[in-house]
DNA sequence: TCCTTTTGGTATATTTTTGGACTAATCGAG
DNA sequence: CTCGATTAGTCCAAAAATATACCAAAAGGA
């Protein structure tokens, strides 16, 4: 495990590793790591380093040192971003735009312009255009739904649905999406497009946000009719 | 990155390879870098151009330099989580709210279980004795909130929410937030609170989410009303 | 219950490491 | 050439790390 070239630690090193694995999930609440006589072998230093880092890590909240008993984690991991959206399932992803975008859309009539929605106009005539072409279709609908929150103006909404659009451009998902994307597909998705543009356009904000929801509901039901096969 | 052809690297150079290293995030914060005669062997530079380096960098606040000790990361690299959330305006947080905890009482309702229910309603009682402590009631309105996402046992969800109520404990946000909670506001959410539990309990989802509606357009009056004061 | 082992807590003398400061020689471009 | 930056040394003092010993609380087995 130690390589040749383990150079010497210090307890500042040795208290950023073990912090680290805590707040990667390695060493969970309540876990109890080793004695620190078999720390200070493990990694190298003599007890006395070993203690200065427990002893700091007490102090910053990482863990708990019970005399006699051992030291104890008292710190959740910070789940970070990546782990939380790339551990979403699919229908996690689904339900969270359910919450999300049909409320974009009203967001998009009280605060897009116009130059917004001609823009989004432009993509779904290059949707009209790849009725047999899933993959085209696919990444303008990305950049539609994108070109959507975007005009909402909030940066916060735009940063979420960023996130979440990304784990959606990879992996099971994808594939899984293509497979559902048959031409009949393609042209109730154009539709429906279609008309929360006009719904936007109008500014009828509960109309636009009722036909994305029946959108995403569409999209989920060929979801599960693709995972059920 | 530093083939064997790198040219003469001056203290300006090493301090801006350094610098990139602690925004990238290799470094991070309380992490030590290696000592300054390391540094100078593996930059290809003599100790003084390190030191001048450092002393830069110091200056720049992005290390701080310890005699006897060493030279440590006092720099938190850019997150963009962070940053995406942290930029946020109320105004955006409340439009994000909007946008999801409605549909969070839905899907409460479809996935919560009776101890979800139960220990929101420990909440609930706990809320209603605070009519006099606009605190109390903040800590368990955030615990509340926190609690009904959970019982959607939607991953994604609880994440982003999470990441949104630790902005909204914080800042101005609080402050403006507790200026609002009269303890006539503070009976309004604690009956709107409750009629969201009961409309769950019921397995009335549209129900639960159009009172969660009303609670957050209540929450966005006292909002706007303290902001114009 | 009693006894042993394990574990953290404390103390201390010693060695090593580290940054701080200074200097003279060297290199490079204007 | 001159001037600035760089280099390659040296020595210093503070900080950290080591090695060792002993104590007290907790845990576990007989």
């Amino acid at each position: 495990m130690n390589a040749p070239g383990d150079q010497k630690l210090g307890a500042a090193d040795i208290a950023a590793l073990i912090r680290r694995e805590i707040s990667k999930g390695n060493l969970q609440l309540h876990d109890r790591l080793p004695p620190e006589r078999v720390l200070a072998e493990t990694y190298g230093a003599a007890r006395g380093t070993i203690r200065k880092a427990l002893t700091r890590l007490e102090q910053e909240g990482y863990v708990e040192i019970r005399a006699g008993s051992g030291t104890y984690v008292a710190h959740k991991p910070d789940r970070s971003t990546t782990d939380a959206i790339e551990n979403a399932t699919p229908l996690e992803l689904m339900d969270t735009r359910f919450a999300l975008e049909p409320h974009v859309c009203r967001l998009a009539v009280l605060h897009g312009r116009h130059s917004d929605f001609d823009r989004m106009e432009e993509l779904c005539t290059r949707m009209e255009a790849c009725t047999e072409d899933p993959v085209g279709f696919s990444e303008a609908d990305t950049e539609f739904h994108r070109a959507l929150v975007d005009s909402t103006r909030n940066g916060l909404l735009i940063w979420i649905i960023d996130q979440i659009g990304n784990v959606r451009s990879e992996d099971d998902w994808t594939r899984m999406r293509h497979l559902t994307l048959d031409a009949q597909t393609i042209r109730t998705y154009n539709v429906q497009h279609r008309q929360i543009m006009n719904a936007i356009r109008t500014r009828e904000p509960e109309r636009a946000a009722n036909i994305m929801k029946e959108h995403l509901e569409t999209a989920r039901l060929s979801l599960t009719r693709a995972s059920e096969t």
